[in-house]
DNA sequence: CGGTGTCTTGAATACCATCAAGTCTTGTGG
DNA sequence: CCACAAGACTTGATGGTATTCAAGACACCG
């Protein structure tokens, strides 16, 4: 794991960026590649390496403020984080569950400013692309504006999906839920084993209230009844499905 | 208002189409006008007019199916529209409510199947566009694309707010905000009066009910709560927000 | 060692869903 | 034109789901 000082500007190891960028699981399929390529910071070519665009950051710190402007949006490179929107009462709202690879928003690379800010949950990589230099990229590389629409795409599904969970759906529904959509996506990424049904879950109980419209308190209770009914085993920032069926009866599959 | 015989096919009056069209309180600032110039069948020259791709529809019928496959994708020319999902157990969840100018879904542009339908709430008029003739127009005309994006903003931005709508609100707080967001929406295509702040209001309370995520009897508690407190009139199909403060008071704005 | 963050559990309560019954309107066909 | 059915709205009673409040256990860290 990254352990960062303390500010959120470059304090890093240069020749280790190329390194992990190839090693990212969420290269090839998101926007990152064809982006930092047609930008000119990909590792393909070291010499125009970009190297403060990239950033770490600590486990719960903010990396992007809903209510600043910007002209610059992240994308996660590694870890995990989160978009939050907080209301003036304190209380939160999770949008979005921020895997390696992931824009933080893809609207909000065109949109300044979004309202919602975006927060490290584990320690955090990420990288800044210019609103300008992708706007211009988008619509001059083919391949950049498939995989823009494709990002687009998901994030407007998942969006779907969340909605119709909060409104519709009961707690435990919703909890389920939650747990075998991050277990698809960390497959996508091959960051979970499609044998053992193990995955990082670094989320805290609070994240999971977060995301799913409920209180803390019921979070917890819920996920005890799934731990004493066997569906799954949680441990140390891992969590394990050790009934798959009945987590996706459960979630209404 | 219009009335339609009975199929959703083209049953309708051709010379009608370039004048209802020019009238069209959204086209100057949507996505409509620059598309369907580009593509050739829009009323600037009604020679190449396109008329099988304009529909009527009646109240209560399904427009768009979710689970079909579609090359084409709805705009709403005339009357409100909704986006719903539907789940195994008949529950419904309004993702979004769609005035004349909007397009059903900016994503739904390009990803084939949703899983969202789109269904009449009043007599609808729309038309539909074919995404191969947008996906390659976006790409060449900058016009289009800046009102796509500015369309995508738009719905993101309206979808976060829908989500922490449902998941950190309550009863009152949705319905209020519900019935601001119409009336902002609908001030922006001149169909609201500012002044006597009175807007055409089809939504059955069932509709309301599925875009808040709430039973539709406790909307209708809600609802005659704020008619007994003078906040809000209803009456035939219309809606009138006698005190702005106080409903602002409620949404949390 | 206190401070902070995390998780758990129980009790009381609030909010909203469900059930049920009734009124009223709208549309349809005989 | 009337009868009937279906849709729309209201209101009260009851119950369940989830929140809030509260207190305690545990781990981690400076």
């Amino acid at each position: 794991m990254n352990t960062c000082p303390s500010s959120a500007a470059g304090d890093f190891d240069p020749p280790q960026i190329p390194l992990s960028c190839s090693a990212c699981p969420a290269c090839a399929r998101n926007l990152c590649q064809a982006v930092a390529r047609a930008i000119g910071s990909f590792p393909d070519d070291p010499s125009i390496e970009v190297p403060q665009s990239v950033h770490l950051i600590n486990a719960r710190r903010v990396i992007h403020w809903g209510q600043d402007f910007h002209d610059v949006v992240p994308l996660i490179c590694e870890g995990w984080a989160a978009s939050v929107y907080i209301l003036s009462d304190g209380s939160r709202q999770i949008l979005s569950i921020l895997l390696p690879g992931d824009l933080a928003s893809t609207a909000l690379l065109f949109g300044a400013q979004a309202g919602c800010s975006v927060e490290a949950i584990t320690d955090v990589r990420y990288r800044t692309f210019a609103q300008a230099d992708l706007k211009a990229r988008l619509l001059n590389d083919a391949d950049c504006f498939a995989r823009f629409l494709r990002a687009c795409i998901d994030e407007t599904a998942r969006a779907d999906q969340l909605i119709t969970d909060l409104g519709r759906r009961t707690a435990a529904e919703r909890i389920a839920r939650l747990i075998l959509n991050l277990q698809s996506r960390l497959m996508q990424r091959g960051m979970a084993q499609p044998e053992t049904m193990e995955m990082e879950f670094p989320l805290r109980h609070h994240h999971i209230a977060d995301a799913t419209g409920l209180s803390l308190v019921h979070v917890s209770k819920v996920l005890s009844e799934f731990r004493r009914s066997g569906i799954v085993k949680i441990g140390d920032r891992s969590l394990t499905i050790l009934e798959p069926e009945a987590l996706q009866r459960i979630a209404l599959m």
